[in-house]
DNA sequence: AGAAACATTGTACCGATGGACATGGCAACA
DNA sequence: TGTTGCCATGTCCATCGGTACAATGTTTCT
């Protein structure tokens, strides 16, 4: 099986070399046009429309990997979704890329490991299984904390919270910071990001 | 290395025995007595308790794999958040589980192939019109606006998005304004509930 | 050459936010 | 009858966030 590199300078082929001495380097065009069934593609992630490309190549069957100078969680879910069966630093050693191909080939995933439990917490969460997670955190707080969260959490503000449970604005806070303490978010946005997506309504209001 | 069966009948054992020859079926407390780093421990979710000694042995370094005879995402999630390798089918056949020993020992993580399916399919699935959308507006910025806000909607202040980017807090709100003004919302949390629904994200984390 | 868009930074203002500390009412429970 | 937990509210204060107005430098296109 052959192995295609799509990437924008050419620094890394030395490496990916010795890794797989058949290693190719490519366009996005080129990679689109020759990887088939089986192949392994390597895509690095600061190239333009990876996500597009990704899709493309898994669903045809190639078995494509994602490499980033700059690992995220997000970044990882995002080629998970693409189809990617990988997702490692750009500047794995030759060793490393070896065992990389010897999981994906045998129908595993393989993941920068710093990122697993995150990634895998939250693809999971894009299944549904989010929701028993989410419950679990919600069942932390008392009534009305919970109600102040999840009217934050669709991007109310303060006042209109206050103004939506009929209370003062300085007992929202009261009850956010608790909601805080209890969920170990530092403020809001963190909320917003732990709560989101599910029935909390819409962003638009008044 | 060794392989640890834990089980409640002892049906399995034939095929397990077919699979390694040094395998081994025990208790829960046997297992937690003497499975050690780098052992592969093989629960199985109907015995009580699975997910608390899924815990203790992947923590101590053991390569934990969950067979469950009804596989659903639910548990796959559980699986994998009490820190297993692998879940497969309780009923995988001596090949599969050899092949999931190659994935798992290479810091992979084998997933039950229909599950598996769902998380490349449906999940693209379910999030590709919100994506096509997200993709139109962020099409609407620039190159530094689209990077401050994909930044902000994932949970960065003002200020860590300027030491991201290496520019002043300062230039991030005078960006961030822009952004809010193309993308017709108010504020952060607005921004973040437009964007969180598919992450995406170059930046990187302190 | 000049316009237009982009990136960067500055000052200044003001509202929103979050933490610390304190008070009072109300219910359940030992 | 205390004690404990939840709810509501208050003041004070430091910081963050968003906007308005202004300026400088770089591309890029006309």
């Amino acid at each position: 099986m052959a192995h295609f590199f799509v990437s924008q300078g050419r620094d890394d082929l030395p490496r990916w070399r010795e890794a797989f001495s058949d290693a190719r380097m490519c366009s996005a065009q080129q990679a689109r046009a020759q990887a088939a069934y089986g192949d392994h593609v390597w895509v690095m992630s600061n190239i333009e429309g990876w996500t597009t490309l990704a899709t493309t190549l898994s669903s045809r069957g190639a078995i494509l990997v994602v490499l980033s100078y700059t690992p995220t969680s997000q970044e990882a879910f995002q080629a998970l979704n693409a189809g990617a069966r990988g997702y490692a630093h750009a500047l794995s050693p030759a060793m490393l890329l070896q065992q990389i191909v010897v999981v994906t080939e045998n129908q595993g995933i393989w993941l920068w490991p710093e990122l697993l439990t995150q990634v895998v917490g939250s693809t999971f969460k894009a299944l549904g299984g989010e929701n028993a997670l989410r419950e679990d955190v919600l069942a932390l707080l008392t009534g009305r904390e919970k109600a102040v969260a999840l009217a934050v959490a669709s991007g109310k503000s303060n006042k209109e919270v206050a103004r939506i449970l009929d209370i003062t604005d300085r007992t929202v806070k009261a009850h956010l910071g608790a909601v805080f303490r209890k969920l170990k978010v530092r403020d809001r946005m963190q909320l917003v990001l732990m709560l989101s997506q599910s029935e909390s309504s819409l962003m638009d209001a008044d």
